[in-house]
RNA sequence: CGGGGCGUGGCGCAGCCUGGUAGCGCACCUGCUUUGGGAGCAGGGGGCCGUCAGUUCAAAUCUGACCGCCCCGACCA
């Protein structure tokens, strides 16, 4: 009593964000670190989530004609080679296999003997191996469009990892796609990042800006990449999916050709489109408060928990069976595309076990006691309202309007997120305030600062790479809905060409 | 790879300067009492103190090397 601090996380969020955000992780039970250098551990509740992303992103992939099919884990070194700037932007990130047998040595340790012939890379990415394959399917224009989606496991060996925002391996899907024209396969690399868009409004309940990526962010082996760019608590922005326009150079480092209804021999285009685990990284650091993780209810790993009280054995039959009911009823009720997901917890651990549900996210907490069986009712407590603050309902009531007061979360936390990033976007055009706007005023242990400033660019890619230098700050992308005009560029003051979001980012 | 911090039971830490073989809080287990809320009392289990080597009668404590982790930066989903 009393000596609890006053939120469940510490640091708070403003006190120290990325000790906030590795703390908050490890009371949420989503995920932890793993024996292996920048790898982690997903738990189930981590893993719930990602199933819910995955059946999201899933559904909406299929009703474009997407079908999903499964490439190799290992990459022969020679088709990585195939695309020179794909090569070279992937190159320092490979985990590379050279042998394929332990043999015990003198000292009696295992060690890697039977060398490959031709060394495995891990795929950082899938684009080379999948136009291998392509290169063999396709003959003709009838061939044509392929549109292929896989769910799987990428390795990408970062210098720093950072849990579900960069680590080693991470789970991803990634799309790939293929086209007679294109004008087709461009129409597909925008369809695409609507649908992210999409997932990470209405699902994740993160507002995300659309836009084009510079050549210096592009995608390596891209003409164009697309991206969404997210805000997060501490201001900085967090790229949570991309869309890749390739043209025809993995086309034509593929050969990947087909015969046209012209019967000319053509280079197909293509598409690739990704999101990550990341994604979770994102509804972490937009929704967490100092009390935890807060999880958007269309995702959510579970959306209710149930929290049997009874003082006395006596009580207890009867409080369990009044809790079992309920779950069983709430269970038949769908939110959205799905039926709700209940847990109940019965364990007798006091106010612990609701604190625990706090830190976990789980978007309603329903207490049930003597005094909710006497009045038929339920007692309420909504992770987006204060812990404190909880009412109690009539059974039928709750039961009528659960899957309503989920969407009034769900709406909550998406206009909670667009306003912080509403307020934290401003319009910059001179250089001070924009060199000010971005230079914390704690030098040692920066505050938080900043956000994200539309200037205008004069497209130079110097003056891209200027800024980033003096203040580790880069276009994050230059949107598609720009509203002011271009201006004058932020650096070097010609005339711009672009109106971009400028951004300290993850 | 550069800068900073740190490695002692599951988590957070003290002990290290002034060597003598391990302690606190939380968590965990048992019992009793409590109970609409992150309980109280009593008892209990769990650590050869990152690794290796050295100094010493004796090392968590001193010396050296190495390894790992976290934060900041460069690389990046």
């Amino acid at each position: 009593m009393g000596k609890q601090p006053k939120s469940a996380i510490s640091p708070t969020r403003n006190e120290d964000y990325p000790e906030w955000y590795q703390q908050v992780i490890k009371a949420s039970d989503l995920a932890e670190r793993s024996p292996v250098r920048g790898c982690m551990v997903i738990k189930p509740w981590g893993y719930a989530l990602w199933e819910n992303i995955m059946q999201a992103m899933d559904a909406m992939f299929k009703e474009t004609g997407v079908k999903n099919a499964y490439f190799p884990l290992f990459i022969p070194l020679s088709f990585m080679q195939k695309e020179a700037d794909h090569v070279e932007g992937f190159a320092k990130e490979c985990a590379v296999v050279t042998h394929h047998r332990l043999e015990k040595n003198e000292r009696g340790e295992l060690v890697p003997a039977g060398p490959l012939a031709e060394p495995l890379v891990v795929r950082p990415t899938s684009e080379t191996i999948i136009a291998d394959a392509l290169s063999k399917w396709i003959n003709s224009y009838r061939d044509l469009p392929v549109l292929l989606n896989q769910w799987g496991n990428v390795v990408r060996w970062e210098m720093r990892t950072r849990i579900f925002l960069r680590t080693s391996e991470f789970l991803w899907q990634e799309g790939h796609t293929a086209h007679a024209s294109r004008e087709e396969a461009w129409e597909r690399t925008v369809m695409m990042l609507d649908i992210y868009a999409r997932l990470a409004e209405e699902y994740l309940a993160i507002p995300v800006l659309k836009g084009r990526k510079t050549a210096a962010e592009r995608f390596p082996g891209a003409v164009d990449t697309l991206c969404i760019e997210a805000m997060m608590q501490d201001r900085k922005a967090l790229q949570a999916g991309t869309s890749h326009f390739l043209g025809q150079n993995f086309a034509r480092a593929s050969e990947i050709k087909f015969q046209s209804a012209e019967e000319r021999e053509e280079y197909v285009w293509t598409t690739s489109w990704g999101a990550s685990t990341r994604l979770i990284g994102g509804v972490i650091m937009t929704h967490g408060d100092d009390d935890g993780i807060i999880l958007p209810p269309r995702v959510a790993s579970a959306q209710v928990v149930l929290l049997p009280i009874f003082k006395k054995e006596e009580e207890r039959q009867a409080v369990m069976a009044y809790t079992d009911s309920l779950a069983k009823e709430l269970k038949a009720v769908r939110y959205k595309d799905r039926p709700i997901t209940v847990e109940v917890d019965p364990r007798d651990i006091g106010g612990a076990r609701g604190w625990e549900w706090i830190k976990k996210g789980i978007p309603l907490r329903i207490e049930i006691g003597s005094r909710e069986i006497k009045e038929n009712a339920v007692f309420l407590g909504r992770r987006d309202k204060p812990h404190h603050e909880r009412v109690s309902l009539k059974r039928e009531a709750f039961v009528a309007e659960i899957s309503g007061i989920l969407d009034d979360i769900q709406n909550n936390l998406f206009a909670r997120a667009l306003s912080y990033r509403t307020e934290n976007t401003v319009t910059i055009e001179d250089k001070g305030d924009f060199y000010d706007y971005f230079t914390p005023r704690n030098l040692e242990k920066p505050e938080i600062h900043g956000g994200f400033a539309l200037s205008a660019w004069c497209g130079d890619a110097d003056c891209e790479a200027r800024i980033k230098e003096d203040l580790t700050v880069t276009i994050r992308c230059l949107p598609f809905d720009a509203k002011e005009p271009a201006g004058r560029c932020i650096s070097c003051g010609k005339p711009g060409q672009h109106r971009a979001v400028f951004a300290k980012a993850y």
